[in-house]
DNA sequence: TAGGTTTGTTTCAAACTTGAACCAAGCCCT
DNA sequence: AGGGCTTGGTTCAAGTTTGAAACAAACCTA
């Protein structure tokens, strides 16, 4: 089978999107180690943990969430949680399992950090787009992530309580 | 001055793209891993020089069309320089330069891999978006990427001889 | 032209990521 | 109950990235 290459067009929309994906991940990271003395990926931990029912989630869920390989996760999670950011429990029912719960404290660092978070992503990104650009950006995003994951993502159904989150502060 | 807050409809967008473009950059990078033995950066900075006049950059300019940092560079094209993909070259008119050159074989290795890669990019992108979808995807990292670069992205205006290219490669 | 600043690149240590290997604990199945 | 397979997590070494510091050459400018 011979090679079907990119189109320019196929060529020009992918390097746009490499360079345009760099750029962005790097401001972020930048703006968070300054201001929140972490990584991206660190503050979204923190971030869905603050979403999820009761603040706390099993590891392989939360590293599901983000994406992320469990074996990243354990990292990040054990820096999180010498800083006081978060606390590893055991899980009741599943003797392996070994959950990750947000702190106060961390909760608190989120707070302060969300808003210079939102300032820039949408500085950077929401900005620079019309809405309908924003709805097009979903889409495509959807339909990429959609097709990376053949996994069975489960059901998940789990609308259980949790209390306040902070304010949208977004991944 | 209180923080605009996403909306729903930014909050699904950003998500959506922070969970697309981690997972594709992951699967690219596997993917080169195990055909080229590099992950996508070092390829990419094979592609940057094949298509360069003499097949050969600066450092400097070989890092700003890859948007990453200089320090990044170096350590990337010193592995690709041991394993004799890349070599490094004095600069004649500029003595703190230094040139980095496509070798041979590196131009053979990114022949060789260029078609799985595509392939990938080709199953994994292009082929979940529509034609309008590309487009879009271009515009959209467009603005994002002028945004980032409020540097003065200076003329650039060398169109200079050189020979074949690995037959658009891609990024 | 000496001295100070800027530019091009590398170096270094610390932080992060990767993937394979490992260790439990749960889950069959007979 | 006793294997054997799967699942949840961590560990470990090797590789990569980061950002600041170090250098050296080039470029002012008085």
């Amino acid at each position: 089978m011979t090679t079907r290459w990119l189109t320019p067009e196929e060529q020009r929309a992918w390097r746009a999107y490499i360079a345009a994906s760099l750029l962005l991940e790097d401001a972020i990271d930048r703006q968070l180690q300054q201001d929140a003395g972490m990584p991206h990926l660190y503050y979204s931990i923190l971030s869905v943990l603050s979403e999820s029912p009761e603040r706390r989630l099993r590891m392989t869920d939360l590293a599901e969430r983000l994406k992320i390989t469990r074996s990243r996760l354990t990292y990040a999670v054990t820096r999180l949680e010498k800083d006081g950011m978060v606390r590893r429990e055991a899980c009741r029912y599943d003797k392996r399992g070994s959950i990750a719960a947000l702190t106060d404290e961390g909760f608190a660092v989120l707070e302060r950090a969300a808003p210079g978070h939102v300032e820039t992503v949408r500085s950077f990104l929401f900005d620079r787009l019309s809405e309908e650009q924003v709805g097009q950006l979903e889409e495509i995003s959807t339909a990429i992530a959609q097709g990376l994951q053949e996994e069975g993502a489960r059901p998940d159904s789990d609308d259980v309580p949790w209390r306040r989150r902070a304010s949208s502060a977004c991944s």
